[in-house]
DNA sequence: CCCGGTCGTCACATCCTTGTCACGGGATCT
DNA sequence: AGATCCCGTGACAAGGATGTGACGACCGGG
């Protein structure tokens, strides 16, 4: 389940945003200020950031570009909000780096259909096309999966399953996120299903000595992570 | 470091996009419509081309079909950038011959992301008329696929299909790839009409001794390497 | 015109994948 | 401890994907 940080001055812009992202799932911070907001990135780790364009004090533009300069928290997607629907805001703000953009009387539908984009995309952040964590390394060109040369042997349900999960390592997904992402938005198909192609994948993985890059997260779904 | 051009008449997304790849370290060149385009073309060879979709005057699609057909600009990569995010655009920028597509809104970092990737696929286009993977040894001028100096009978499309695989050796290509690829774009023929090839091309390979080099990659297509 | 070679399709056989179930062991909460 | 929920696991049947042999069409050269 992803984290996401609101930094907005304004508490009731804020509840609004909260309100719709709570209602999709989604564990919301929330920040008044430049300073907690950069507190909170060290405590808590957020999936993806909602910066209000003017702060108080240092501009949210600002921020952004700490954020983005600073190694730690650049892979972080950032989306702009801002009151005015300006052009020439938007693009200063994606000239900072920001990742997505929304103009402020938005509606919450937007927001989270915004929020999911850009986390859909914002991970596979360089080639995607080959991963490597834990000794594992995952080639989407190649479509092959091996563990120090050696190659291990994956049914294509579970390659694609496989590298959605690696190439999001550390985030915890629902097993209905990994319906929606592996097997499509429209397929249905028992969420237990998911159990059964993680376990076939543990198996494989197993015989190549990789245990517990899989990790269940009780009452959530499952991670790939190379952190015990 | 590689140069890219970018074809866009608005000078705001020029500046984005210049802003986002200069950055990553790449040269770029700017045209605002397509005879400025075409000038550059010839003055600059850029290694990829950023084409807007809707340009005035003639469309970026036209840009882009000419380009293709020129035997001297074929083989530059292009990304169609489109302010809709159609489907159908979609669909037609990459008939016409363009690598990958993005939609208007979009992401500094998707766009890098992108333009590594296109450049990263295309890189290997090495047209070297001598292959030799695994003993096996393809010459595109004298037509031969030959083993340890044996002589290997192919006929013209299989010869076509191997060399294509071998020139891109390690990577899996789905059957529509490989149509398009080998046979042409605008050629129809059944999918499963690959499968056919690849087994006549393996019978070949099989009477002296080469097993294995083509490998069907399950759910996907067919790979040529000579790692198991 | 006949013949060998090439090519695209089929139909059929096989093997592989995959979605579900049911069962049971653990974990969690009261 | 007991009740409940959650997850790991092995088995299975149906459906899909691929391998394979055969066939007719087409083409160019004897």
């Amino acid at each position: 389940m992803a984290t996401i940080l609101i930094v907005d001055d304004e508490p009731d812009i804020r509840e609004v945003i909260r309100f719709a992202l709570e209602g999709t799932g989604f564990r919301v911070l929330e920040a008044g200020h430049a300073d907690e907001a950069r507190k909170l990135m060290q405590s808590e780790e957020p999936d993806l950031i909602l910066l209000d364009w003017m702060l108080p004090g240092r501009s949210g533009l600002e921020l952004a570009q700490q954020l983005k300069q600073n190694p730690k928290s650049r892979g972080i997607p950032i989306i702009m909000v801002s009151a005015r629907g300006e052009e020439e805001d938007r693009i200063r703000g994606l000239e900072t780096g920001a990742d997505d953009y929304i103009a402020k009387p938005f509606s919450p539908r937007e927001m989270v259909a915004r929020v999911n984009a850009v986390l859909r995309r914002s991970k596979p952040e360089e080639s995607s096309d080959q991963i490597e964590i834990g000794g594992l390394r995952i080639d989407n060109v190649s479509h092959r999966v091996t563990a120090e040369g050696q190659r291990i042997d994956v049914a294509p349900t579970e390659f694609r399953l496989l590298h959605f999960l690696m190439s999001h390592a550390e985030r915890a997904f629902t097993r209905s996120q990994l319906l929606d992402q592996v097997w499509g938005e429209q397929i249905y198909v028992e969420e237990r299903t998911v159990d059964v192609h993680v376990r076939r994948l543990r198996k494989a993985l197993e015989e190549t000595g990789h245990d517990n890059l899989l990790q269940t997260v009780r009452g959530v779904g499952y991670r790939f992570s190379d952190k015990p």
